[in-house]
DNA sequence: CGCCTGGCCACAT
DNA sequence: GATGTGGCCAGGC
């Protein structure tokens, strides 16, 4: 089953099976809005839990762990690169891999991978383009000038 | 194999 | 800060 929503005026396409969420696409425009399906989305999003949830099996199970790390990242807060890889290996030098895994996310938005950003607070790379992942950080009330991330919305995981 | 690339990072200037 | 350089990693060719 498919549901298309107006997430903050992000129109989005979400893939279900049954009660998992196993893939979303960003689309074009807003033409249609399941007010339904949006509000069991935001609580999943903001509270962490719905009647839906994501559906980690089908991932590639060498991107699994950081994805299932990323997922994490509360809602209004941002962490980087280096310190997914720290959290994951043990050591940051795995942060490139980390920044190719979140290129290939299957469900983005959801598995927030528009709040890791790079050492400097600086976005650096969003497979959606920056501009989205500026709107999905400043829509969760992330402050972000001069392309900088507020520090105070850092956290260590 | 080697070589390049990518949503990085640390260090030096 | 703004650059430059070197080092990391897996994946693709």
């Amino acid at each position: 089953m498919n549901y298309k929503i107006c997430y903050e005026e992000i129109p989005l396409k979400v893939y279900t099976d049954g009660n998992k969420i196993y893939k979303i696409e960003f689309l074009k425009t807003c033409k249609e809005n399941n007010i339904d399906f949006l509000a069991e989305f935001l609580k999943l999003l903001k509270e962490g839990r719905s009647v839906f949830f994501i559906d980690f099996e089908k991932i590639d199970p060498s991107i699994r762990l950081i994805l299932e790390t990323v997922y994490k990242i509360p809602y209004g807060t941002v962490t980087t690169y280096g310190e997914i890889s720290k959290k994951v290996f043990n050591t940051n030098d795995y942060a490139r891999f980390v920044g190719s895994a979140l290129s290939k996310n299957p469900i983005p938005v959801l598995i927030p991978c528009h709040r890791v950003i790079d050492r400097n607070l600086r976005l650096h790379g969003f497979s959606g383009g920056l501009t989205l992942k500026e709107k999905l950080l400043k829509a969760e009330g992330i402050e972000i000038k001069n392309g900088k991330v507020d520090k105070r919305f850092l956290i260590n995981l």
